[in-house]
RNA sequence: CGCGGAGUGGAGCAGCUCGGUAGCUCGUCGGGCUCAUAACCCGAAGGUCGUAGGUUCAAAUCCUGCCUCCGCAACCA
């Protein structure tokens, strides 16, 4: 019987598009359930969507959808990109369907029965507004942070999972399986930041929202996200539903792959919860690293530029894939530019890759009518094996920058064979015809493992690749195994690129995307009655000093005729203190006030953030008088 | 002392766990070749490995202080 094995994408949070940073991931989890299919495991790969809570509740109410709605039409959009990446997914779980919101309720009856979860009283601070409760240190200075308005001490009904249960448990996995979380790093934050410190019981549902799970046996309880998300990865199997053969199949995961901002739910909370319910813990956790932006002078707007789909469109699947696979190495971060991605389009898809094959192809056509078969050669043999190997254990570690890295070896040996046997000499003497079939065969050969190399990273041109020698793809990685290639030259596979003209046009791209949404936004319109409930006033800037321990902050002293307002604004980079004394501002009179950095504001300064990044007040003609109204 | 990461030839990085000729990719310059996608191959220039000290026969690598940069957190009403 074939081993299994069971990996996982995080479910990702659909309240916006997806972008290129969740396509990594999602990329990075294919590749390795395409690797280990074509090492033989039975795989299954699993990935989805966490679609309750709060901030979908309330998006869908600002788009005048139900969350339901307004998940469908996202998750759509989910599935089509991951079908353009060629995502190979056995499974996609959303945490609405009805089968996993039945086995939540389910988890967490069994948890509450068993005693793991209780109920208790949620003593918070609440902002009615918000609906929204917050934590001493989430506050903005006693206020609420979303809104700035003053929060009241309450107890709300809640459930508790015992969490605290498990800290000495939790330390142990730690501690004792090195495996367990990667990479290693992340093992000290987990322990020095949370588990060592004391665990606390944590809170598993919420009263102030309804899209969610309710709690069965006390229905204005909604299950919150730890237990409805971090379950998918059993109750897509089936796990408490009628049918768990995948489940027993398939559980424990291999691997969980998650993005390193919730390492901590993935290497603390999931391994409670299984703990609590008696169940195996998933092998290993790999937090990897983000993609950054950056170092992209070309391009203002960088967002709209790294839209996975026009990548795709542009330059073709697997070179997007080959790109995010190669150029983010590890659990490091990387960083996505432009110039980057073209420059390895250029240089190692083209120029490497993809000429060694268009050299090789038209030279096999051109002296022995495609039809080649030959010697190995040792030297080759014995390289073949040393990369081979490499290669196996950096894709076993998901290092799949480094496999890489030696598959490119080979190519480059490919090259650097072709110069060394000058096979256009051979050709020209008949008594060479042998040599020149033997140069041939072996460059076959190269060419055929660096397709079985590259299969699970760039499964398009492994196939190509494969129609272009003639052979199948199922023949094993030694070299020398095939005997005979029958090579028919097509096109080029990577065309090369001109990077100005991609810099420039990939820059008008994101140009014509932001003029677009400006658009959307003009359609924004509102009344001009609902203009005049801000209040705006002409003030004098008597004084003003720094906030203390602040680098952004401002406390000035406003006059606006019969009253002085103390403001705080986040000046402090553009201006200094002395130089706005005496000037005239616009000040936002009617706001509620705020506290920042323990400094009560009672107003707000207008300025504008400049296309540059920084920030002008909008100052007014000295000759208008303090309190003079603005419309 | 909020948490963390990083400072290595022009750019981006590896090496640091287990001290001992500083390596890779791109770029630059020179040469070769012409089968190939102005591609490929060879060679060269260029680094006292942030800084000051310490340990050592020997430190990019271990220890200590300092400086700088970047994330995150708190602050941009």
């Amino acid at each position: 019987m074939k081993e299994k094995f069971y990996i996982t994408t995080p479910i990702y949070y659909p309240s916006d598009n997806l972008h290129i940073g969740h396509t990594y991931c999602t990329v990075a989890a294919d590749t390795m359930a395409r690797y280990k299919r074509m090492c033989g495991f039975d795989v299954m790969f699993l990935t989805g969507t966490d679609e309750h809570g709060q901030k979908i509740e309330r998006k869908a109410a600002e788009a005048g959808v139900t969350p339901k709605e307004y998940v469908d039409k996202i998750v759509a959009g989910i599935k089509v990109l991951w079908k353009r990446m060629d995502i190979t997914n056995d499974k996609f779980i959303r945490t609405t369907d009805d089968y996993h919101e039945k086995a939540v309720a389910e988890i967490f009856e069994k948890l509450y029965n068993k005693g793991d979860i209780y109920k208790s009283e949620y003593e918070g601070l609440y902002c009615a507004p918000c609906e929204a409760f917050w934590t001493e240190r989430q506050l903005a200075d006693g206020k609420c942070p979303d809104c700035g308005r003053p929060v009241e001490k309450t107890k709300e009904e809640s459930y508790f999972f015992r969490l605290s249960k498990y800290q000495d448990r939790l330390e142990k996995l730690l501690v004792e399986n090195p495996e367990f979380l990667q990479p290693q790093s992340r093992v000290n934050e987990m322990l020095s930041n949370f588990i060592r410190p004391g665990l606390e019981d944590l809170c598993v549902s919420r009263t102030s929202m309804k899209w969610g799970v309710p709690v069965k046996f006390d229905n204005k309880h909604v299950i919150y996200v730890w237990i409805d998300a971090l379950s998918n990865y059993i109750t897509a199997l089936g796990y408490g539903g009628e049918d768990d053969s995948l489940y027993q199949k398939y559980w424990p995961a291999d691997v969980h792959l998650v993005g390193k901002e919730i390492v901590r739910f993935h290497a603390i909370i999931w391994p409670a919860l299984l703990m609590a319910l008696d169940l195996p813990l998933p092998k290993k956790v790999f937090g990897h690293g983000w993609l950054l932006l950056g170092g992209d002078k070309m391009s203002k707007s960088k967002g709209n530029v790294v839209d996975p789909m026009i990548l795709c469109d542009r330059y073709g699947v697997d070179a997007v894939r080959y790109f995010l696979m190669r150029e983010v190495p590890f659990g490091a971060d990387g960083i996505y530019s432009s110039e980057n991605l073209i420059n390895r389009i250029n240089n190692d898809l083209a120029n490497d890759l993809g000429n060694l094959v268009s050299r090789t192809a038209q030279m096999c056509e051109k002296y022995f009518g495609g039809e080649i078969s030959g010697t190995p050669s040792g030297e080759l043999g014995s390289l073949a094996a040393e990369i081979s190997k490499n290669y196996t254990k950096n894709m076993d570690e998901m290092l799949f920058s480094n496999a890489l890295t030696e598959v490119w070896r080979l190519i480059s040996r490919g090259n650097k064979y072709i110069d060394e046997t000058m096979p256009w000499v051979l050709a020209k003497n008949e008594q060479d015809k042998g040599k020149l079939a033997d140069v041939l065969y072996n460059l076959c050969e190269i060419l055929r493992l660096v397709a079985i190399f590259i299969a699970p990273v760039m499964p398009d041109s492994s196939k190509e690749i494969f129609a272009q020698l003639g052979v199948l793809a199922d023949i094993c990685e030694t070299f020398g195994e095939c005997k005979a290639f029958t090579v028919k030259k097509t096109g080029n596979m990577f065309p090369r690129l001109d990077l100005e003209k991609e810099l420039s046009e990939l820059d008008s791209f994101g140009k014509t995307e932001e003029k677009a949404e400006e658009k959307e936004e003009k359609s924004n319109i509102i009344t001009i009655d609902e203009f005049f409930k801000t209040e705006l006033m002409v003030g004098k800037i008597l004084s003003c000093e720094p906030v203390e321990k602040s680098d952004k902050l401002l406390k000035l002293s406003v006059d606006l005729g019969d009253e002085k307002r103390q403001v705080v604004s986040g000046i402090a980079q553009w201006y200094s203190a002395e130089t706005l004394v005496g000037k005239n501002i616009i000040l936002v009179a009617n706001l509620a006030p705020a506290k920042l950095r323990g400094v009560i504001s009672e107003g707000m300064i207008l300025a504008a953030d400049n296309t540059d990044g920084s920030c002008k007040v909008i100052f007014a003609d000295e000759s208008l008088a303090p309190g003079s109204k603005v419309r």
